[in-house]
DNA sequence: AACATTTGCAACCGCGTGCTG
DNA sequence: ACAGCACGCGGTTGCAAATGT
């Protein structure tokens, strides 16, 4: 994928880099942040002598170079978790990313499109294979109901009328996981930052 | 083997929000 | 109060690889 030319809106005379990234502009990049940390992207292009614009280089850092990144090889764990977030959450991919240790939000969004997505619709269209809509404890719609605020600052989503029945589905559960999912709807920080390191 | 189609994913784009002067 | 800037998010696009014919 050669890189085309392009300009940025803020600087219409500098000729910027798109499309695939190399492993020098890599390079530059996570050692430029590695000294000056991550922020003030334009500047972090700019002072970097990338010719790439501070959207694409946050993008990159996020989703490529930043430390502690997992990449590919979803677990049959964090891929039920999406799928029940994303019942709760809808597509707010930094939300439920946000409770994915090392995934990103592009990640989760691209597994969900080309992943699950299909996945849900061959389990509408096969009801009897589909994850039984049972009701959910107490405990577990409401620290689901905080998470969800506390993850939106608070916001409200009229247009998400939040469907406590069938959302923590435990049926599937070995008790294992049950404890996991537990621990997870009990703690704002995330268990597995701790435990999976 | 050659071509067409589909799939998966990295990257881009536009928009909304929050911060700062 | 306002404007400009920086950041973050979700949707979409484009391309390489994989698969099918």
């Amino acid at each position: 994928m050669a890189p085309v030319n392009s300009e940025e809106s803020s600087n219409s005379k500098m000729v910027m880099n798109k499309g695939a990234w190399t492993a020098e502009e890599d390079k530059i990049l996570a050692e430029y942040i590695e000294v000056h940390g991550a922020k003030r992207w334009k500047a972090v292009a700019m002072k970097a002598g990338l010719k790439r614009c501070g959207k694409s280089c946050r993008l990159r850092w996020l989703n490529y170079l930043r430390p502690n990144i997992k990449r590919g090889n979803i677990s049959d764990e964090e891929e039920d978790l999406i799928l029940r977030l994303h019942k709760l959450l809808g597509n707010r991919w930094s939300l439920i990313a946000g409770r994915l240790p090392g995934r990103t939000d592009n990640e989760i969004k691209n597994y969900w499109n080309s992943h699950l997505s299909k996945k849900i619709n061959k389990m509408e269209r096969t009801p009897e294979s589909s994850i039984p809509q049972e009701s959910i404890p107490d405990n577990a719609a409401a620290a689901a109901q905080d998470m969800m605020e506390e993850g939106s600052q608070g916001a409200v989503f009229p247009e998400l009328s939040f469907d406590a029945d069938g959302f923590f589905d435990f049926s599937m559960e070995g008790s294992c996981s049950l404890e996991w999912v537990n621990k997870f709807l009990e703690l704002d920080e995330d268990p597995w930052l701790a435990d999976k390191s």
